[in-house]
DNA sequence: AAATTAAATCTGGTTAACCAAATCAAATAG
DNA sequence: CTATTTGATTTGGTTAACCAGATTTAATTT
């Protein structure tokens, strides 16, 4: 028990350790799938942490599938069993923050495949939201402003296109620490984003005519420079 | 202002309704990147609803990048720009939760990427991981047991193998979803389990010898049959 | 003894009071 | 008039009291 050593700022640290005290709880008390945890009341009075702590790691557990909390009855044990919930606790305590190239990569990936997504299932109505995407994008970029928002919503259009609501959902949760370390890194020049008025159109044309192909294609051009950039940093 | 519809279980109800507040808010006040929202008790008294409402919704907002707390200052529109803003409010308010086939369309992306990229960057320790997984999974299979899990955590240890930490956290988020929904559909068959062994030993060969694009390949069948269910069902 | 009911207790969720740091305003010193 | 200090106020965060429904226990009735 190294709790006073932990400042109360330090929220991560007291969170990282209740999880893993509900780990070991679960193990030493072979707590099976639909058992009942003790309530937030005792347990935030065995680890000496305050219940609104125990709550909030509860939630994170709930949010990732492994625990299930009913009102007025109990938290549960999801329905899985303890070997995984071994492994993915401690994938969830030692996930790092994602360092941007990493994020890159992984934005490359998902916009490689909503585009392709987007050119087999894009609706009428997809594609009207897109162009619009496109041509605010469009005239930001040739009255010389900055269009990094515009460039967004373009690339926001198309996840939505693609039909898929588990990709969309991914990547609108990478997209603001990718604006933010893009603005930080001053990846986007200006050059760039003239040359992107072109790319951005072949993009909107390869899904308006349902070429899958030519739209992964586009969107790999699209990202080419970035793809150096990102390889080349740090 | 329909409040009263909503009944109190309904969370989900107040907390897209705070949100869309909170945009017409940053609209109507012309609120740019960097400018302090109102504070949470008065947001709270705005909208006739409870702070704790609001500090969910704040917080939501806060995951997706949107907002940045403070702690005794206040919150504070991120740094990214009013029309970005909006679209991916609209964006929030709008995810429907993904379906059964939409998340296996997305874990079967990202596993052909982690697989690929565990090839090119997997440490020792890595593979230590991995054979452990493989281990533990071959001997339940052939011992006639139930293998969810040991499968679960395969898949997962070359996700960590990935190097990727941003891929890494995705394929947690995930998971959870998939497991229970295949133990609700009945995916994974006796006979299915048998063939696996072979098929995460030469995906577990290929990430060894550092193939990447045997890798992905070896990866693809292994999914191949459940690719076919997964374009089958409803 | 079994079934039913009623009361007491536990549960997660909600609300309101409280806290300490940060901010702002005014007063004071130079 | 400027700079500094001091005190009051505002802030998000934390704690504790409270709530309604679920659960369990005990009492009552048949």
């Amino acid at each position: 028990m190294k709790l006073e050593v932990i400042s109360k700022s330090e929220n991560k640290e007291v969170q990282n350790f209740i999880i893993s005290q509900i780990r070991d709880l679960i193990n030493y008390k072979n707590l099976e799938p639909g058992d009942k945890l003790p309530s937030e009341r005792s347990l935030s009075d065995k680890f000496s942490v305050s219940r609104s702590n125990v709550r909030e790691a509860i939630q994170k557990l709930e949010f990732y599938g492994l625990l299930k909390s009913i009102p007025q009855s109990g938290t549960f044990v999801a329905n899985i069993g303890v070997i995984a919930m071994n492994g993915m606790i401690d994938d969830i305590l030692r996930l790092e923050k994602p360092d941007f190239k990493a994020l890159v990569e992984t934005r490359i990936l998902l916009e490689l495949k909503t585009a392709r997504l987007a050119a087999l299932r894009r609706t009428d109505e997809d594609l009207k939201q897109m162009r619009e995407a496109l041509e605010a994008y469009s005239e930001k970029v040739l009255n010389g402003k900055d269009a990094v928002q515009e460039d967004l919503l373009f690339h926001l259009a198309i996840a939505k296109a693609s039909g898929n609501s588990s990709l969309n959902t991914l990547m609108l949760m990478i997209t603001p620490e990718i604006i933010t370390n893009f603005e930080k890194h001053h990846v986007c020049d200006k050059g760039m984003a003239r040359s992107g008025i072109q790319e951005h159109q072949d993009i909107f044309n390869a899904i308006k005519n349902q070429n899958p192909v030519e739209a992964k294609e586009k969107v790999k051009v699209h990202f080419k420079m970035l793809y150096q950039y990102c390889y080349n940093i740090e």
